[in-house]
DNA sequence: AATGAATGAGGATTCATTCAT
DNA sequence: GATGAATGAATCCTCATTCAT
């Protein structure tokens, strides 16, 4: 019987290995080799199990929006009221395994991926679909009608804060970053219209 | 006789090229060739007016910040209250030469180029930094000591705004975009504390 | 109790996927995944049996000349006169498993293979040789010292047609292709010298 | 001024290169680097000229072909009667730069090249069309309705001794090649029916 | 000023082959 | 007997950059 059940485990070490690589160079100019080493193999075995440097980039990328994912809908057993449910989704964005700078600096760069790579947009519009209904699920019980704007609004907020921690220095501080989303929340929710 | 005078004519036709060759292509995967050809020159010739391809970028770089300034500049003329000043300044960045297709890819690249070269990390922070003093400037005269984190709101959203629209298809709508900002700087003057 | 006699079966299958592949592509551009894919087994399965790709190849170059070898032999225990031995053996090169699409193909890259391995020559040169000596032996009883000359005209009008089949689309003609070495032959025993 | 005019003489160098190596290994497995050195220069400079080591052996297979026109284009001219047209085709095809021994080595891969290059197939469809058709021109005025099928005897035998030469040691003999062709010639034409 | 010529370095990908189980 | 795992060694091709003219 041969050796077996590598693959996941394989897969797995390259897709961390492809995070921390584009996170650490914060570009995609990544090469299978650099990554693979950092998994611990050859490259030609990165090749084996992908298929192309491509398919690499999007595992990482589903990787990611998968941790993602959870993390929201983690933060949103715990909530109970529309306000408290806007506020964890919120929160979620920066917290835990999210807002951790090799995390940002992939995410940037998923975004120029998305400009060559069909999958890669799908992604991307997935998940920006996933967070926009989110939000106005809740949003709408609370201001109505202006919910889908005010998501609108909380999105962009939050890509643009991903964007700019990119061009930081230092370790990011997701608990800054939530209050600036978190006020821009509280004011949507409080004007009076 | 020489040709005189060459060098600005052949240097602002690369910076064009360029800009149009990253927004075309979505990346800074951009071969000289591409772009040299594109402004009518051979790559040798692009190399001799700007010595390397990071040079190329960061002028291009510099290229859009400076149209970007001037238009902020523009609109804060005509401008007189501080009010009509902050929206000027929001405008100013989804209208005229900034909020187009190509620009718009190759802002999103620059960011990635800065997680690489200094030199434009440096530039992207003038650039924040204007933009935060601009708007800090008339928001204090209108919120007090709010102006700072209402400005990074802003700022951070302006941000988001383009690196989304880098994801939709079809044409730039700076106008809506621009509503968008604009009904969140409502918020935060009208927000009552 | 352990599989047993498993590999001729294992060998025999992977001499017809090499013969189908080699056909198929017209190449010897082949991988041992391929042939192995064909034959049913694993590639790591394939080197075990034949220790590499070059003694794979010859096993199937074997196995064609050890094919045409028979379809000479079955044709001439019918054939009495020695008119009619020649015709029978002229015939065996265009009938039954021979003049196959995927048999011309391969043999065309024998003759390649032939250019690189000794023993891919040392087999093709036998082969010529008992083409030749089963000419000759029956010429000789007909037209006397030239029959060497004819044998060899004959020969090379086989291979020829042989390449040549292999530029041509659609199934071959053995008849057709037959007829014409036959017609060679009548000429070469009438002519009158 | 730039440094000009390299372009044929790289290219021609990297025909000749090109036709040296496959008749040296006898395969077309033979790597650009392979032949870029033997033409005194980078592997990148092969590339630039002729964009993809395909087109190398095409380039090198039109000259070949051309080499071969010219041939006998050149033993036309100087023969009268249709006979001794005839004589003269044939022996184009054995003598001069066409029966070398690299040439041969190179002719047979080319049928190789043919089964998964389609312009390579094309290219040798058009040969094989020529030559039927020189043939097919003069021998209608002497043997009548028979000169189809002679002619395709006749290229047939070409072929079969081009490849049969490719097994042989030793340099080839162009003019004992001409005489077996020549032999099966003068049967066709003094064959009386 | 301008460019064709030229290359070194590198990168994705492939594949025959070996090994552990 | 059988195979998934694994890799070293290639190979094609690209590209920024330099140079001679």
């Amino acid at each position: 019987m041969p050796k077996v059940g590598m693959e996941p485990i394989r897969k797995e070490a390259l897709v961390r290995a492809t995070i921390h690589e584009i996170g650490r160079t914060g570009s995609l100019d990544v090469t299978v080799s650099q990554i693979a080493k950092r998994a611990g193999m050859s490259s030609a075995l990165a090749h084996h199990y992908f298929g192309s440097k491509e398919q690499i980039f999007l595992a990482a990328m589903r990787h990611i929006l998968s941790l993602y994912g959870a993390e929201v809908r983690g933060a949103l057993v715990m909530a109970a009221s529309p306000r408290d449910r806007l506020r964890a989704v919120v929160q979620a964005n920066f917290s835990g395994l999210n807002f951790r700078r090799e995390v940002i600096g992939a995410w940037l760069n998923f975004y120029v991926l998305a400009q060559t790579v069909p999958e890669a947009k799908r992604l991307l519009n997935v998940y920006q679909r996933r967070l926009q209904t989110n939000l106005v699920h809740d949003l709408r019980k609370l201001i109505g009608p202006r919910a889908e704007a005010a998501a609108r609004g909380l999105a962009a907020m939050i890509d643009g804060v991903y964007i700019r921690q990119a061009l930081r220095t230092g370790a990011p501080d997701g608990a800054e970053a939530a209050a600036m989303v978190l006020d821009y929340l509280t004011l949507e929710l409080e004007a009076q219209r």
